[in-house]
DNA sequence: AGCACCACCTGTGGGC
DNA sequence: TGCCCACAGGTGGTGC
């Protein structure tokens, strides 16, 4: 589900909504949703604690506490959902119910169960348990003299992998990856070392504004993501390939689908060089 | 290093 | 019409 445009659409609807309030104690439907520490300790270790912010990184949110930092991952299908009455309407796919002292509550929803969250107690423990093959934010910590400089010209691998890389930088998922490669006009089996200086300055730039086109519209959804009030997104209506085989490009070409870095692939065969 | 493949899960839509 | 299985916004491990 989540791409970091949806992450980032939740962090910024989320945090005027929990920021002040305090946990009371969490339940776990599905104790595996905890990926570190054990159950008991997250539930013991949450309860109490403030939430002071929220911020990001790459696909990750964390709820910054007066001590520690709660952090989650949705993966494919996870929905974090606040609810003003203690309960949510729907319980099917509730793995986790985190509730505050006032009543309202943060619930955790993920169909195919593969989310996750930590407890961790600093940033060392964050970057150490949780980071450590999670590269900068592509949207907020790399800027176009970082990437020019990032892009290794030996790099025998394909565009499309390499903005699937969260090690390389984070944030982007299959969705704006398709989206973004279309925008600049490059091929997502181009090989990286290919890249002209121009080519790469165009990247950049179609990388950040297909990205903020994303947060403005509140995020894809394409089945299952909603934001952190249940509601869905917008951009979906705004994709000019992924999910669109067969149908025309503004070129008049069928926009084709095939496997690229294990993915499945949107792209234009004749606007995509 | 990078890539293909599997695993983790559940649901569903497209093809036969 | 109905059934089945390929595939789905992600990532981590393994082995080549």
């Amino acid at each position: 589900m989540p791409e970091l445009p949806e992450v980032e659409t939740i962090r910024r609807e989320l945090e005027p909504l929990i920021r002040g309030k305090t946990f009371a104690r969490p339940i776990l439907h599905i104790s595996s949703t905890v990926e570190y520490p054990t159950p008991e300790e997250f539930t013991a270790g949450l309860e109490g604690r403030t939430v002071s912010a929220l911020t990001r990184r790459g696909k990750y949110l964390f709820i910054n506490l007066d001590q520690g930092i709660l952090t989650v991952h949705l993966r494919m299908t996870g929905n974090l959902v606040y609810s003003e009455a203690g309960r949510p309407r729907e319980e099917r796919f509730l793995r986790a119910s985190l509730p505050f002292m006032d009543n309202t509550a943060l619930h955790y929803f993920d169909m195919r169960r593969f989310g996750r969250l930590w407890l961790v107690i600093d940033e060392n423990e964050l970057n150490r348990l949780v980071l450590k093959r999670v590269g900068p934010d592509i949207f907020n910590e790399v800027s176009c003299e970082d990437f020019l400089a990032m892009l290794d010209q030996r790099r025998p691998s394909k565009l499309k992998a390499l903005l699937l890389d969260q090690g390389f930088a984070s944030g982007m998922g299959n969705i704006y990856t398709d989206e973004c490669l279309f925008r600049c006009g490059l091929h997502p089996e181009r090989r990286v070392s290919s890249l002209k200086h121009a080519e790469a300055e165009e990247l950049y730039r179609a990388i950040q504004d297909v990205l903020a086109d994303g947060i403005r519209y509140g995020g894809t959804t394409f089945r299952d993501y909603r934001n952190a009030s249940g509601a869905l997104g917008e951009f979906q209506s705004k994709l000019d390939v992924y999910g669109r085989r067969n149908e025309t490009c503004r070129c008049g070409t069928a926009i084709e689908k095939k496997v690229v870095a294990g993915r499945g692939t949107y792209y234009c065969p004749r606007c995509q060089k």
